[in-house]
DNA sequence: CCCGTTAATGAATCGGCAG
DNA sequence: ACTGCCGATTCATTAACGG
């Protein structure tokens, strides 16, 4: 086991009781075997960049790499695809023993291998959220001119199971795209220049290496800072890297001893991000729940006090208790913020903080001003 | 069967004699079966839009708490897995017996599906050339701000062999693309408008009916005049309307006798392109939107940096999401470069883009030279 | 007829918590 | 596990409407 020097193995402060995984290590060795040994539902969230089917890279052709004709083909197509899958099962399924319940899933792949590797993880019962598609800048052209030129990988995220409550960070990732939905295809550039790692010959440590971007995004998408992300297949430690610089812990497994070596150097030179607090924006869900009723408790609105919606089509008055009676033609309703403004709209629901306005200097504020200042100050 | 007005069974003259299919004609029935029933190897291509498999329970509403009108059609509901894969074997067993040895498969799906489709092709012996992504420029939204929002769906485009002579419009789907060879992201609207085909009711007559524009760039980048296109899950027959508008002879299957006579009433309406009209002029490309949150993502600024105006007057802080924190005597602005830019001169609006700068070797820099590096990078 | 505003809509696997 | 209620949530485009 190779060891980073801020090594921490920090107890996690969840409300399970739950051994803590290793955290901020690289594991040598096998990542089915290694991922079993790692306690069950340990770590928020696994991302894996496997390797490609092993049949296109001749590993897994015969040893003197010939082609076999006729009926024996289909066989022999069959066997390999067969033992990619079974390599797929395998991995996926230790993931899921390491996974916590509500904890999520990306893998990134191409053509090749994603189709297989997205049928499989279905079938162990992982409920896929997304497949995003990262659109390559620069991408290799098809120099044969023969088909399109590939300018994408495909990632699958998923979480553990269709009821799972898995984290996203909705805000994050608006705020990320200019106040608009983060969509599914993401555009990056290769990891290439300075970023990629090489060694005292200039060759690529590893052909694969991924762009940080893309794992800062990935990361920031679907963890928190605290949380604990694996990555079966290190590699030269992307993940690592990233997570580090984005304050969560990491766990990396990898076969090669060469790329793991590489991995931790690299790590080590990273600086975690700026105070915590930059890293983690309050979610609206996340704000602490503030009963319209605080409002009138705390004088902030009075008792016969009348709102209105924006356009002043619809009114009611607050009573001592914090429900609101208005009517209208189908007549008088009683009730939250949120059942009356919905009555009085004829809709089956509405959320009465953004619904309802008070006057304040002739002006309309929306009530959830006032919320806002509650929750200030319970801080 | 159901015939069009232009009828024609050309007997094809190709360098094998073989049994010509029944060329723009529309099939009504299982595709399963009637594909069996064609002439072995008499089709070019074959493009299939097979239900998806969307597993949706109840009822999604938008935030104004209208419903959506989703995929609720039979035809789509599946009792699991292991009964979709079945299909999915049989559809494509049948459409291999009838596509060419260098013919051509295309499949189109989400991640409902996609996977499935992909793994049991391959399976089957088909050889993926490239998977496309069908970017949509106006997707619908993800409402509950639960995923990133599905923007594209996914095509498979596989050869009937490793080894199959397959065609591609290399140097046409070249020009198509302003003389860069053609990736395989492709970025099309959604079909609405006057193209999306409605009962007198103002009803979709298909629920899923997809771009003419899609079509057209499959079938001109994988077919040549005369060539004959199978479409087993023909719908409302937008693969027949293009095939025709570009000189392809076509055949659609479909189970619904009144999708049928949609298709065969709309493709009667189309007019052949003149031989010399058979490539689109290139489509002009818009200036890519860059967000602000981009330059955090690939590292050009850290979370935690400060930003200045020209004149030191104003600084705020850049947070890990790509929005800024700032203070002045009004107090403490969070958002966008431009919201907060706007907020701390207490103006209305601003161009985040050129008021704020960062300090590179003593001196300001527009953080608008980071984004012309992106966007360089973007071409 | 033009312009500004409002409404409609698209292959969608779209809560969470207290009681 | 089930029920009920709180309250959070949308982008691009086209078409319809109103003055």
């Amino acid at each position: 086991m190779l060891k980073t020097p801020e090594t921490r193995t920090d107890s996690k402060t969840k409300s399970k009781v739950r051994e803590a995984a290793p955290a901020n290590r690289i594991l040598v060795g096998d990542c089915v075997s290694l991922m079993r040994d790692l306690p069950a539902g340990s770590v928020d969230m696994v991302f894996a960049d496997p390797p490609y089917n092993l049949q296109l890279s001749g590993d897994l052709m015969r040893p003197n790499h010939t082609r076999v004709d006729g009926v024996d083909e289909e066989w022999d197509r069959f066997a390999d695809f067969a033992t990619y899958d079974r390599f797929t099962r395998d991995w996926l399924g230790a993931a899921r023993h390491a996974l916590k319940d509500d904890g999520t899933l990306w893998v990134i792949g191409s053509y090749h291998n994603i189709f297989r590797v997205g049928a499989i993880l279905q079938d162990l019962g992982y409920w896929i959220l997304n497949d995003i598609i990262w659109r390559k800048t620069n991408p290799m052209p098809n120099f044969r001119g023969k088909r399109f030129t590939n300018a994408h990988e495909t990632m699958i995220w998923a979480a553990k199971s269709q009821d799972a409550k898995y984290f996203f960070a909705y805000e994050a990732m608006k705020n990320l795209n200019e106040e608009l939905q983060m969509r599914s295809d993401w555009l990056f550039p290769l990891c290439t220049g300075s970023e990629r790692l090489r060694d005292a010959d200039g060759n690529k440590a590893h052909p694969t290496q991924k762009p940080e971007a893309l794992l800062y995004r990935v990361l920031s998408s679907s963890t928190r800072v605290g949380d604990t992300v694996l990555d079966p297949f290190f590699g030269t430690g992307t993940t690592g890297a990233v997570a580090k610089r984005l304050r969560r812990n990491w766990i990396g497994i990898e076969r090669e001893k060469t790329y793991a070596e590489v991995a931790l150097s690299r790590i080590g030179q990273v600086e975690p991000a700026a105070e915590a607090e930059l890293l983690e924006p309050p979610t609206k869900r996340s704000q602490p729940r503030v009963p319209f009723g605080w409002l009138v408790e705390r004088g902030l609105l009075q008792p016969g006090t009348t709102l209105y919606d924006t356009r002043r089509r619809h009114s009611a008055r607050i009573k001592a208790d914090g429900t609101l009676v208005g009517a209208n033609h189908l007549g008088e309703h009683n009730g939250s913020i949120h059942k009356v403004g919905a009555a009085m709209q004829g809709l089956p629901a509405c959320n009465g903080w953004t619904f309802w306005h008070y006057v304040e200097g002739g002006q309309l504020a929306p009530i959830d001003m006032l919320r806002q200042r509650v929750i200030a100050e319970m801080h």
